[in-house]
DNA sequence: ACACGTCAGTAACACGTGTTAGGTAACTGT
DNA sequence: ACAGTTACCTAACACGTGTTACTGACGTGT
């Protein structure tokens, strides 16, 4: 067999190669796939027909560089895609997102931060704009994004200046929840929150996070107390990490009779905690969520919590960018509201009343 | 204000204009990002700096159609976005597939058909490699595959030749779980099962859900049954229509008394429905899945189902992808194991017994 | 017969980068 | 002092397309 009849390594074919098996000129071939109009109807054909025998497609790299559209659209997330997979939360965002894509025909890329850098990951990926999702205060990656010059739409930043943003009532919605507690009675309450950044060198908080102890903390003046009173534990947003630190929130004493928990799948894991430690919920402890997300009413007991709109949060942000693609950028803003879904994981804690008739108060503070 | 002082469209800045502003070539622009030992660390920091004082960031296009790498894997997936969202095996199959991810440092594109045309998707999207969810038996998405010359995995479907591949013993996994119910007792046994696609001229159906139904009819077989002996009904893999499928099921007369489905996802629905139905399951009717998703432990009560290794798969076919990218492609296959997972939703019916203290057989065909 | 418009197709440019081969100055060893 | 090596940098090419301006041929109305 000689290297003719077959050829070990073949190039890949382009359309140079189209032209000359078809007779016509380069740019006849471009014509041919994309502006029909543009050549008559028999050399089309002709020069399809070639391009079918050579296995050539038009590969994407070209087009690309020429006309700068990647018809694909880019999330921005702050972890890595094995622990964003493992959130529910995510799948209910990505199919608002989706929404928007199948509707524009796009295709929707997953960006990770590669090496705990965003910077790096906004720098390699090749899309037509960005939806940045739970964006610390820390703004390197902002910087890194104006760079770039593409359209972004922030999402659960708190609104900022200088790009469009979607978000939710982060601090109501936390509000809502512990006003619940508080007016079933619970004094003793415990928090369950998400970690900050670790990788940073300063560590900062994540905004939305912000808002909701905010909120938890109107709650607590509006009955006298104040931020003291509780305990705030901070992990990382898993279902392992919120059973593991139920099991150390519960080993206090006495014992919180309420856990806020600031994300549904941190309450999961939570519930199971409670349930291996052969307390009852909410018997002996009530747990409240954050998010809603489906699986909250297949839980036993089903999850009381706050409802936020994730796939319309979704939609709108792809929206957003879709706009802004456009170029009819206005730097769009849209804060979504929450509602308090009340359900099963919640009642009025077993203590002893005092002597006055009413639930034990929290210890007075010297 | 002229229009110096704001230029109102600037157009971005290149590679150039670094290099003129730092007084140096193009090629010692590009060298100072990539290579630092190519250029010394004084005009690399003066690059730098120009590049910081314009704005500068290499844009990937450039790169890509160079070196034809863009660091990105590519899913191909069988519905659009939202539909696949919404079902949590994807969920767990990402999450496999984002660890490689994770490791090499590449980011994940979804690429859903774009207007029911995978061809048109495969052609536009710019990445290293296609992981192929579920696809048909019909091979015209491969065709386009090997055109683009670009490696890529199949996933559930059936260890072809000419490409590297990973699946699971779906027709084992079948036969066990119906195997379960048969000897339990059940003889009425309806299976839920996953629509072929319907966008197709001649529909075909999917490859592992076909073997899973020849799974199911080995344990038919084994105990004097065939086919025709059970009802199979087929609907697009959500939960809402597992539900409305339950329901047409449960209408029939005599009832059945145990429901194959073949996907978790739908056997929530299934669940519900029969709970709106007032039927107690298993009392009533035993209901078994197909995944072993993570809720399917969350669901009351817990669900007996086939537990297929989702992450094990993704990884694997994200291992399979990137040698297959290093060009160490040997066509490797895997087909993982499944295991019956026994919980709660299945037990023996409660019909009556036949005379000599079986149960009911199913009624003898003409 | 001639100016004119239309159609099919082409040459040339632009997109922005990474990389190879080569060239110049400084530096080193004898 | 001079040949040889080294450090640094640059010119030039390649990647593969989409699109604008243009050419030539052909038909058409007067």
């Amino acid at each position: 067999m000689t290297a003719k009849d077959a050829p070990a390594a073949r190039r890949r074919p382009t359309s140079r190669d189209v032209a000359a098996a078809a007779g016509v000129s380069r740019s006849a071939v471009s014509f041919a796939f994309n502006d029909p109009t543009r050549v008559s109807t028999a050399t089309r054909e002709r020069i399809l027909a070639a391009a079918r025998e050579l296995e050539y497609t038009p590969p994407p790299s070209g087009r690309t560089l020429r006309n700068g559209r990647t018809q694909s659209l880019g999330v921005l997330l702050p972890h890595d895609i094995p622990k964003v997979m493992e959130n529910p939360y995510y799948a209910r965002f990505l199919m608002g997102l989706g929404q928007v894509c199948t509707r524009e025909g796009m295709s929707l890329q997953l960006i990770p931060p590669v090496g705990d850098s965003l910077v790096k990951a906004v720098r390699h990926a090749a899309v037509d704009g960005f939806v940045v999702c739970g964006l610390d205060t820390d703004r390197g990656e902002i910087a890194e994004l104006t760079r770039r010059a593409l359209p972004y739409v922030l999402v659960d930043s708190g609104a900022p200046e200088g790009a469009p943003s979607v978000d939710i009532d982060d601090r109501e919605g936390a509000r809502d929840v512990a006003q619940h507690l508080l007016e079933l009675g619970h004094r003793r309450i415990a928090v369950l929150s998400v970690e900050p950044r670790a990788d940073r060198p300063a560590p900062t908080y994540r905004d939305p996070l912000v808002r909701r102890i905010a909120g938890i903390e109107d709650a607590l003046t509006a009955v006298g107390l104040s931020r003291g009173d509780i305990t705030v534990a901070e992990v990382p947003c898993t279902r392992m990490d919120g059973y593991r630190a139920t099991q150390a929130i519960m080993a206090a004493r006495p014992r919180p009779t309420a856990l806020v928990v600031l994300a549904d799948l941190m309450a999961f894991g939570a519930i199971d905690a409670l349930h291996d430690l052969g307390l009852d919920v909410p018997g002996d402890v009530s747990v409240t969520g954050f998010d809603d997300l489906p699986e909250a009413q297949w839980t036993r007991p089903r999850l009381t919590t706050v409802r936020q709109p994730i796939v319309a949060k979704g939609r709108i942000a792809g929206d957003f960018l879709i706009s802004a693609i456009r170029g009819e950028d206005q730097h769009q803003h849209q804060v979504l509201q929450t509602v308090l879904i009340t359900r099963e994981s919640s009642k009025p804690p077993a203590e002893p009343a005092t002597p006055d008739g009413r639930y034990q108060p929290v210890p007075a503070r010297t």
